[in-house]
DNA sequence: GTCTATAATGGGATAGAC
DNA sequence: GTCTATCCCATTATAGAC
């Protein structure tokens, strides 16, 4: 019982941690501090840090990766589609974080612009691997949306995207504060996600150059 | 002599694996190896490795800044303008980096966004306050390309469209190397930037939500 | 300006008592 | 499972001979 609860301080000061400065410059005598546990006991519970990073990420990939592909395949089957609700199936899985930490959604679109941008691509090799699929259906509805478009296109539409998404993630805590200094404006992620997907959506419907 | 060739030696090595690999994830000695020089060398010649990190960011920012700055302004003096000659203001400053370095263009894209996102922010606090003109003359143009947008709404997609540039750019080399590969379709930095532009436009230019 | 050698620090990981 | 103590390694930075 008491290993369940250090391994689940880890997993949440850990996260915060990772999202705020990456992995790399997050040392593990950082997170024992904050967790209030022992520095052996990362080691223990999870073999190295490494390890660690892929516990931390793969909690919130667990759920929304099914979540989205649910919503995306029930799209699938609509007759027609247009691009916002292509971009609206990852608004609620990704909501559902908030399960996990009061900031999870935030924290797993950080988490993944880390992932993807820090290592040696560790963590695309390992969502290739373990959710390809959801990134299949993903590119199935885009082009059911946008019947115009390549499917090179598409392919690179999506990196745009995924772009702008983990991009904003990452430093929407400077961000949200200068929105709020300069316009007076208190957004939530939420509504800031909401604020991206009329981008998102303009962005990859866009005529692409011949 | 031998003081500016050893110079530029550790700018030109230090530039590849910061973009490669981040800077934290950097060590002077690799630096110093790749450039066939002494580790000391650094500390003599910038004084520590955050100095030299400056250094290699502001060799890049001293051409590119003034280059868009003036291509912007020379745009703000036409009776009207559109979203796309707003972006193309920087496609020329950024394709001419490559007199700095072969690959220069997608070498400071990379630092760009590894400055933004890996270290406490100063990167971004250094480029707004040296260079908080040209985003300002940015700001300008898009309002009076879009002038439905608040400045709100440029203030978020003018981020929406920095996370796609420096995130494509971060990963350039890997999303190439499958292009090639799934689409048999060789793609340079110019032309992926091209890629981005109608993207870019389009999103920046949507009906934002009410 | 350049080099060797080394200081000073902080990192991940582990052995072994409890 | 947890803790202390420690090992071993890599890092940045510098002192001092050349």
């Amino acid at each position: 019982m008491a290993k369940k609860e250090t391994k689940q301080k880890i997993l949440d000061a850990a996260e915060l941690l990772f999202a705020e400065q990456g992995f790399s410059d997050t040392s593990l005598r950082q997170i024992t501090g904050d967790a209030g546990v022992n520095l052996a006991s990362v080691n223990y519970h999870f073999g190295s840090k490494k390890d660690l990073i892929k516990a931390v990420m793969d909690r919130y990939l667990a759920t929304f990766m099914p979540a989205s592909d649910t919503a995306l395949l029930h799209l699938l089957a609509q007759p027609s589609v247009t691009l916002h609700q292509v971009f609206n199936c990852f608004v609620a899985p990704l909501m559902q974080l908030a399960n996990i930490h009061g900031q999870g959604p935030a924290i797993f679109l950080q988490l993944l612009g880390r992932g993807y941008i820090d290592n040696q691509g560790f963590l695309r090799w390992f969502i290739v691997n373990h959710y390809g699929q959801v990134l299949n259906n993903f590119t199935q509805a885009i082009k059911k949306a946008a019947p115009g478009l390549s499917s090179s296109d598409v392919f690179w539409r999506l990196h745009f995207t995924l772009g702008t998404v983990v991009f904003t993630m990452a430093s929407s805590e400077a961000l949200r504060d200068i929105a709020k200094t300069d316009f007076n404006e208190n957004i939530d992620v939420e509504g800031l996600v909401r604020k991206m997907i009329p981008y998102l959506a303009s962005g990859v419907g866009a005529k692409p150059i011949e």
